[in-house]
DNA sequence: TAAAAAAACATGCATGATGCATGTATCTGA
DNA sequence: TCAGATACATGCATCATGCATGTTTTTTTA
C-alpha cells in the first residue's frame, strides 16, 4: 500500500482523539467520573435491567471492575439494582436522576461531535454518513461487538443501527 | 434539527469508540503503559526535543502527569532528557529503542485502523478522505488542537495535515 | 544591578478507576 | 444430592493522574 493510501487511516486516526478528547471534555462537564462509568449510564437507559455480567462485557471491564462501577453509581444515586428470578443477578435500572443525567451526557456528546462536523454541507454530511454506514454495517464483529461499539450511543435515534446484530443479553 | 440528521453524529461516536478500543488494544500489546504514555512516545518522535511543558499541552496533561510521563519514559529505557541553552528545560529525546518502539505503535495503529475501513472500495476510501479532510481543515482549533489531534498521526505519512496551523513551540 | 516575579521542572501526597485473587451465594445437571 | 458452574462481592494492589508546593534558573522591574 502506498503512502497516500495510508493517509486515511491517519485522518480516522485524529478524528477519533479530537471526538474522544472533545466528548470526554463535554461528558466531563456534566458527570465528574471517568473511565467507563458515563458509558455506564448510558448502555443502562438503553437498556434497563441489564446484569452487571452483561455490563462487564459491553463496557470492556473486568467482573470486578463492573462491579464496582455500578456501586459508583448507586452510591451516586444514578442507578439501583433489582433482583429476578436468577437470585444471582442484579439486574441494574436507571433512577429518574439517572435517565436525566444520562438525557444531558447524551446532548453534550451530540453538541461535542455537531461542533466536529459542523463544516460539512448537507449533501456532504449525507455521502460521509453513507460511507459510514457502509463500514459500520460490514465490520467484522460478534454479537458483542454491536453493544461495545453503541455504549454510549443515542438509542432513541440511531436505530436501525447500522451495526450487525440482534440485541443484548440480559 | 431533525432526527435523521442527528444519526451522522451517532456514527462518528461509534466510529471513535471503535477506533479508541481497537488502537488501545492494538497498542497495549505493544506497550503495556496506558493513559498518555504511547501517545507521548509517538509525539517525541515526530518533534524530538519538545520540552516538558510542551508535551504537557499536548497531551492534555497537568504539569507534574507529564513530569512523571517522562519519568516513566526515561525508566522504561525509551527517552532521555537533554538540556538546552535555557538551564530550566528538559529536552526530551527517544532513544533507539523508543524510536523502534514508536514505530511498532504506529503500525499497529494502522493496523487497527486499517481493519475498521477495510470494507471501502478504493473510490469509497478516496471521497471519505475527501470529507474527512474537508472537516478536519475547517475544525476551528487553535495552534496547540494541531499537536493534541496529531499526537498520534505518524508524519512521515500525513504530511501536509489537514489541519491549520505552523509547528509545534519547542 | 539587586530584588521581585515568572518560568520550567520536580516532589510529596492523595485519589479514582481499574485488575487479580479469592470469597460467598445461588443455580444446574449428573 | 452434591459437585461444578454461574453471578456477584471484597481485599488488596497498581497505574495514571491531579493539586499543592518546592527548587532552580531566567526575566523583569524598580
Amino acid at each position: 500500500m502506498s503512502v497516500m493510501e495510508k493517509t486515511l487511516e491517519n485522518l480516522i486516526g485524529a478524528l477519533s482523539l479530537i471526538a474522544a478528547d472533545r466528548i470526554g471534555d463535554a461528558v466531563a462537564g456534566a458527570y465528574p467520573r471517568g473511565g467507563e462509568t458515563p458509558a455506564a449510564l448510558t448502555a443502562i437507559g438503553a437498556a434497563p435491567g441489564l446484569t452487571v455480567s452483561a455490563l462487564q462485557a459491553i463496557l470492556r471491564l473486568s467482573q470486578p471492575g463492573a462491579a464496582r462501577l455500578v456501586d459508583r453509581l448507586v452510591a451516586d444515586g444514578l442507578a439501583k439494582k433489582r433482583s429476578g428470578k436468577d437470585a444471582r443477578q442484579a439486574l441494574v435500572h436507571l433512577t429518574p436522576k439517572g435517565r436525566r443525567l444520562r438525557r444531558k451526557i447524551l446532548d453534550a456528546r451530540h453538541d461535542a461531535i455537531s461542533r466536529i462536523t459542523a463544516p460539512l454541507s448537507r449533501k456532504e454530511r449525507n455521502t460521509f454518513e453513507t460511507l459510514l454506514n457502509r463500514m459500520l454495517s460490514q465490520y467484522p464483529s460478534c454479537e458483542m461487538d454491536k453493544y461495545q461499539a453503541c455504549r454510549m450511543c443515542d438509542q432513541s435515534i440511531c436505530c436501525p443501527c447500522p451495526l450487525p446484530g440482534e440485541g443484548v443479553q440480559r
